[in-house]
DNA sequence: CTTGACTCTGTACCATGGTACGGAGGTTAT
DNA sequence: ATAACCTCCGTACCATGGTACAGAGTCAAG
């Protein structure tokens, strides 16, 4: 069997509500692969906790900047054998996360000082354009 | 006057290529407010350090997250006198930023132990699905 | 056994931040 | 002075990640 068949229970309405996403996103996903269609036996499409599963990760992954092509290709390589590509997939976000982190942060101070520099007098402007300028 | 007279002598195509962005891109930014469109004084348009300056600071804005709405806001106050609207745009975006860093960190944790996790074997699946799972 | 809510399917539309293209005109190197 | 290349302008198109809507079918409560 290719999926337990425990609480298959929810409509797809449900499934949004549960995982806070919009019905038309999850259609959405299913068209673009990253969850699959369930059959349609009790004649509307039922969904379950691993659908549930899924959305989560989706959201996760995202956040953790991959796209949505990127979060399909794991999905599917959960299930499969293929551990170096996997790897590779969470190295590479791994490695740009870290400089993704480092620009953000450089930035935050930057606008920390800004922010304190607008603060500081009454009248007259700010430095806006130079407050990137190391 | 508004602007220095000096060294207004770049072609949009050097500008362009000076600041590391296409053509398309500038005349974009001037249809979005973010750049102004100089006189047709020598019958070819012509730009100078002051445009050069903003390309640099339009990048930097970018990589703080600001929307290209809020960047055209910013160089609007920059030769203005609203301190107040200047510093609530930078402290806003230091606390988003401050939320964002702190969650591009917990993902980055999570990847890298995935990535650990797949390098350790050699054959079978790793747990990607439950890797953003605390 | 009807009414109202939900589902299904296909297709269209949206925002953001660009990128490309066509045709007319300007500019520069030889 | 002419070819090769640039600029100008309007408009169209692109990718990403959704969101909306119409029309037909299904389901559940009273």
């Amino acid at each position: 069997m290719v999926q337990s068949q425990a609480a298959q229970s929810l409509t797809i309405g449900k499934l949004a509500a549960a995982a806070g996403v919009g019905v038309e996103t999850i259609r959405y996903y299913q068209r673009r692969g990253l969850l699959q269609t369930p059959a349609r036996d009790r004649e509307v499409r039922r969904y379950g906790a691993h659908d549930l599963r899924r959305l989560h990760f989706i959201r996760q992954a995202q956040a953790a900047g991959f796209t949505l092509e990127e979060i399909r290709e794991l999905l599917d390589l959960d299930a499969g054998e293929d551990r170096r590509r996997a790897r590779e997939l969470a190295s590479a976000r791994v490695t740009a996360l870290d400089e993704k982190i480092a620009q953000l942060q450089r930035a935050r101070d930057s606008l920390k000082r800004l922010a304190a520099e607008c603060g500081k007098g009454t009248s007259g402007p700010c430095p806006i354009l130079a407050s990137f300028d190391e």
